[in-house]
DNA sequence: CTATAAAGGGATAAAATCGGTCCTAAAGGT
DNA sequence: ACCTTTAGGACCGATTTTATCCCTTTATAG
């Protein structure tokens, strides 16, 4: 249960590496793919999610390629998960369904609990504290 | 992300019926299909796990049935959810694989740390508290 | 001992999701 | 023009989800 998919470790795993560049240096797809060793078109899908979001900006043709939009310090672990795999919730009915047959199910407040600790963790973990974390 | 499947969600509401009963009255998988509003064939399976674990005993033959194995105060949330969801893993190094290409990943740490605080959570949790917390 | 009632267990299957690949288009540099 | 690089969409096989069906086993009733 509650499994991160490949997509979200090779989220975290590509923006690692772009917080470990010297800030400011432009890093191709092709590059982050074979460092972090991940599919590389596979990875281009995920970073087009990330400049999206606006947690890397993208430029293209000669020259071009990724650098994080903000300071790693700036990012934060839930925005990277998030950006990939939708939002962490442990319930449907914590997204707008309706929640039972009729009313608010039993196991309701135990979700929402669930739901608001990891988020709280996941919060309080930057980019740069995992950059710095084991180097690179 | 972390989303409880239907089994999950079906597993719940067809443990909680089951703790809304008088103690040692045994039940019908139809009736707790019917009770809980899921397909039978498909709760039939969820407590076949059930009493494998030790969580219901089952019973066959006219009279026969499923009861809590124990009293509802000594089944957990996580229990049940385990027991068809398997065990709450948030990524996959910490269950035995190996967490990136040689060493420990950065996110180990934190993982484990959802990990834990999820368990507890779920852990807190009884199933007599949710069969008695909107009664039936 | 036979019929009946119930759960056990396995096979099957449609639909959704996962984990990618491929191709063409668009944008930017030389 | 031509090359480089990302953007976007279509596609595809494998796995998981969400079931259903059928036959077997166990137990009770008559």
């Amino acid at each position: 249960m509650m499994e991160l998919t490949r997509k979200g470790e090779y989220a975290i795993r590509g923006i690692i590496y772009l917080a470990q560049q010297p800030p400011g240096r432009v890093s191709l797809i092709s590059e982050i793919a074979a460092a972090a060793e991940v599919p590389q078109t596979f990875l281009a899908k995920i970073f087009q999610s990330f400049a999206k979001l606006g947690l890397v900006t993208s430029s293209r043709g000669t020259g071009g390629g990724f650098v994080l939009a903000r300071p790693a310090s700036a990012i934060t672990l839930r925005e990277v998960v998030e950006a990939v795999e939708g939002p962490i919730v442990p319930n449907r009915c914590l997204l707008g369904n309706p929640c039972d047959r009729g009313g608010t199910c039993q196991v309701h407040g135990i979700w929402k609990q669930v739901q608001t600790e990891v988020v709280h963790i996941l919060d309080g973990v930057t980019i740069e504290t995992l950059a710095r974390s084991r180097s690179g």
